[in-house]
Order: structure tokens, then sequence, then C-alpha cells
RNA sequence: CGGGGCGUAGCUCAGCCUGGUAGAGCGCUUGGUUCGGGACCAAGAGGCCGUAGGUUCGAAUCCUAUCGCCCCGACCA
């Protein structure tokens, strides 16, 4: 019996956000703190699941794209990380080094991989001698490490999983064309598959990656309104072919360097996938990325109905699986409510209740994961209706979120509503001007901790002012609080 | 790295102030009765109280050190 005292309750999103975050984690079984082992955390079963199907999608669209995958080691000779001069100024606070090895010191420190520029720079010159060997497409999945002062699982965590891809081109405009090409694929997979709705945008200068020229975005809009990067695509320009002397001979039969991009996405989705569905009662989750798509729930009613219903408990499941579907006959030693809060927690997207009036009636008793009442379907043809009713609840979830973000994205001219919009913990998708530089956004972001996510590519020019300096401004850019 | 909090059963915690040899709820095991929204009864299993020293006849409790974790700030996919 689970009482007001019990560690498996969802605290209310209203009452504490980030206990509320971290309750729907535990009690879907997605991921727990690591404990023995400083901002890391266990990906469980469940969660992983998530993963191996966001996996999934993603890689085939990488593969159909012209991308291989590869693998580049964990451990990155110190002294590549130095090559590039931004890029080790932005990674070193949160670098963990190897300095021993084999019971000895180490001639030169190994860092293990916050992310695999450089050492993929150092095989891409080995890789690469002529116009003929480009475009080269190469993709890694792979973990990585980061050493955060402040952790939150899937948000940012010491390690974390994710997919990095690494291109080189023979043409600036060629390379450009990638990084909005992965950006798209990421912008699709987040509203196609994970109904998540996003802006796409480029990154302002203070915000873009270490060693970047330009720096391209998804952001989404998290329950608390808050933003949530969930993806990026950089254009490397030459600035990692210069450092890592990666030249190719063009067609003219000079020696040219290489342009670069990079772009991933990481097991941060995830977290973005709590939040932008579910609910006080636990996980929400998509149908396309749902290990579990349907819940089969049995009520075994008296003595002699067991046998029934357990005969049509297993025809409805074999049915569903005959569809394609995840199917779940849950005949487990419990109560009925105990699994349907269970199920609810994990983020099943439907249930289905059979029990001997049901079997007699020839229906089942069906409820989605966001329903406060359940309906009744007919037996018959039950496999074609669950699995249409499953992309209209996908649909659904997304225009949900869609409609939650534009609600609270609004626009702003001056510097009292910008405030006012700020105020406190809160947060928004503000539209607003900005004079561009680098001092204003650095005041707005000490005064109300919200920085530019992006300035969204579809901004139409409009002349106006910034809502700090007043400064001259030729389009509005995202501002929000982020994670 | 600054500020705060906490380490006792699988989990959440009480006990510590005022030393006397280990507790609750949930969970788990077994048996029975149950099953249309977190079942009930009964019987059980489970902890050298983070670690190392010290004080004491005696330490979860007092002292010292140490390690770890969580929360709040400065940095970040």
């Amino acid at each position: 019996m689970a009482n007001d005292k019990s560690p498996d309750k969802i605290t209310p999103r209203a009452e504490d956000y980030s206990r509320w975050y971290l309750d729907v984690i535990r009690q879907a079984g997605l991921a727990e703190p690591a404990e023995v082992v400083k901002g890391c955390m266990v990906i469980k079963p469940h969660g992983y699941a998530i993963w191996e199907k966001i996996q999934r999608a993603l890689d085939d669209r990488f593969k159909e794209t012209g991308h291989q995958n590869a693998y580049f080691p964990l451990l990155i000779p110190e002294s590549f990380l130095k090559k590039e001069a931004e890029h080790v100024e932005g990674f070193s606070p949160e670098l963990a080094v190897v300095t021993h090895a084999g019971g000895q010191k180490l001639e030169e420190a190994y860092v293990i991989r916050p992310t695999s520029e450089t050492i993929i720079g150092h095989f891409f010159a080995k890789w690469i001698q002529s116009w003929r060997d480009l475009p080269l497409l190469i993709n890694q999945w792979a973990n990585v490490m980061r050493w955060e002062l402040r952790t939150r699982m899937f948000l940012r965590t010491g390690e974390f999983l994710w997919q990095e891809g690494h291109t080189a081109h023979a043409s600036h405009e060629e390379a450009v064309e990638e990084v909005k090409r992965m950006l798209k694929i990421y912008a699709e997979f987040a509203e196609g598959h994970m109904a998540m709705p996003v802006v796409c945008g480029v990154k302002t200068e203070s915000e873009k990656f270490a060693g970047a020229v330009q720096s391209f975005c998804i952001e989404a809009m998290m329950q608390d309104n808050k933003a949530l990067q969930a993806g990026t695509s950089h254009d490397l320009g030459q600035n990692f072919g210069k450092a890592f002397d990666v030249k190719f001979q063009n067609k003219e039969g000079n020696q040219e360097f290489v342009w670069q991009t990079s772009w991933g996405v990481s097991t941060r989705l995830i977290g973005g996938l709590i939040m932008t569905h579910s609910d006080d009662n636990g996980l929400v989750l998509p149908p396309k990325l749902a290990p579990v798509h349907v819940a089969i729930v049995p009520i075994f009613g008296k003595g002699g109905d067991e046998a029934k219903v357990r005969e049509a408990g297993a025809s409805i499941e074999k049915e569903l699986k005959a569809q394609g579907l995840a199917a779940v006959f849950d005949t487990r030693e419990h109560k009925p409510g105990f699994k349907y809060f269970e199920w609810e927690q994990k983020g099943v997207p439907l249930r289905i209740e059979i029990g001997p009036r049901d079997v007699d009636a020839n229906q089942v008793t069906v409820k989605d994961r966001l329903a406060t009442a359940k309906e009744t379907w007919p037996r018959a043809g039950l496999g074609e209706r669950v699995k249409a009713y499953l992309d209209t609840f996908q649909n659904t979830l997304f225009e949900r979120a869609r409609k939650r973000m534009n609600d609270n994205t609004v626009r702003v001219d001056t510097w009292d509503d910008f405030k006012s919009v700020f105020a406190g913990e809160n947060s928004k998708f503000v539209m607003a001007h900005w004079d561009g530089t680098r001092e204003t956004e650095a005041k707005i972001k000490e005064e109300l901790k919200v920085t530019v996510r992006c300035i969204p590519l579809d901004a139409p020019e409009e002349p106006g002012t910034c809502v700090l300096t007043g400064k001259p401004s030729s389009r509005r850019v995202l501002f929000a609080k982020s994670y």
C-alpha cells in the first residue's frame, strides 16, 4: 500500500518542478544516480530502450544521407586539445585527464574525450589527400565525459551518450549545406518522432561551440518555459583543418585545407522528452519512441473466469504484435490497479483492460495515457484501430506541445516588459531586438539569467531597437532562461 | 571552488541533545484469501549505524580526522 509517506509518489509539477522531474525518472525506471561515481548516472533498461529507439531512427537518417559509422578512441592525447585555441579554452575546465596507466605515470597525459574533433582531425589528415576523398561523412556513436560542477540526470551528467557527426568538404558552401541538412534532420526527428516542437537557429558568438565558425541549434521549450538546447550542428570552417593539417589537393592541383562540420545530439534528448510531455502521473511517451505501445491488463475475476480472460488477453497481444506494435500482456501477480499506475508512470501510450465482462461482451476497455475516462472498443478489428489510434495520439502530443510553445512565445519591446516576463523563476520564449553585442548579452545574462538562445532561421528582417540599449537591430532574436 | 544539509535495513527516515548493545513505514520472502484504479491476514528474512582514530567499563549517540552524496551559487550537450 502506498501512503503519503512512501517514496514512490510523484511530486506535482506545481509544487517543485525539479523534484517532479527526478520523481518521474525514478518511477518510470529510466535511470538513477550512479551514487559511487560523481555526477554520473545509470541508464536503466526502460531508459536505454528509449535511447535505442532514438538511435535507430537517427541512424537510419544518417545512413540515408550518406554517412558511415566509425569509432575513434576514448582517450585523446592532451596536446591535441591544445592545437585549436578556442577549443582548448572552451573545454579545459571540464576535462577528466588520465595521467597514469599500467602502474606508471604517462609521458603525455590523455584526456577522456569531451568531444572528438581533435582526434578525428588527426585521422582525417591521414585519410584525405585528394578532392576525390571528399566529402568524407563520418558519424560516431559514443560516450563522452565533461566534468560538470552541477549535474542533472539526462540533462547534464559527467558522462553521457551521444552521436557526433564529423564531415570534411571541399568547399565552405558544401560544408554549410551539410550543417543545415543535419540541423533539418534533427528538427524533423524532434518534431516527428519526439513530438517536441523546436526553433531552429544560429547561436551567438558567446554561445557557439568552442572552435566553430558558426553553430546552429534546435531549441525546445520545456513545461516550465525554459529552453533546452536539443541538438547542435557546427560549421567548423577550416579551423580544425588548419590545426590538424587536414589538406587536400583540389581540382586545380593546389593544396587546400578542408572545410569541416560536426553535429550531435545526446541522451539529453530523453530529458527533453520527459519535460515536454510528462505530467503529474508520470512519464508520457510518444508512440514512435515508446518501448511499449500497449499494456494489456487482465482482470481475472472469480475462479472460473481466469482461463477465458487469459485466453482473450493472449489473443489481443498476438493481434497487436501482428500489427508491428510492442504489446505486453501483463499477467504478473498484482492487482489490476497496481498495474495501471505502473504502466502510466512508465509512459505507455495506451492501456487495454480485459476482464470477464469484456470477454462476454466481445469488447475491451481502453484508456490512453492522457485520457481521464475509459472507453469501450469492440474486440473485432482491434489491431487496426489501435495502430491508427497511436498515430493520432502521436499527433495529439505534438499539437499539444506546439500550442504550449506558441502560447508562451511573446514579442517584447521594452526593457520593463522584458524584466517582468523573466521575473523570479519565470521564463518564456521572448522574441526581442538585440544590438548584437557580446556586452549586452552578458549584461542581460547577469541581471536576469536570460540568454540569447538563438537567432531563429525564420526570423524576418525587421528594423527595431535593442531591448536593453536602444541601439539599432535588424531582427528579433530568441531570449529565454535555459537548462 | 564558496555557502548549507546529510551519511543508520533495498528505499524514506526515527533514535543522537541526556552513552547501556538496533527501530518504524514502505519494499522483499513464504502460505492463504483476493483481483473492474496502488489488496488483506499470518509468519519470516534483512543493518559490524560511511570510514579511521580517540574518550569510556561500555559509543549509532561524545571528540578528532577523513571520504562520499545532495541542495544553493559561479561554468556547460
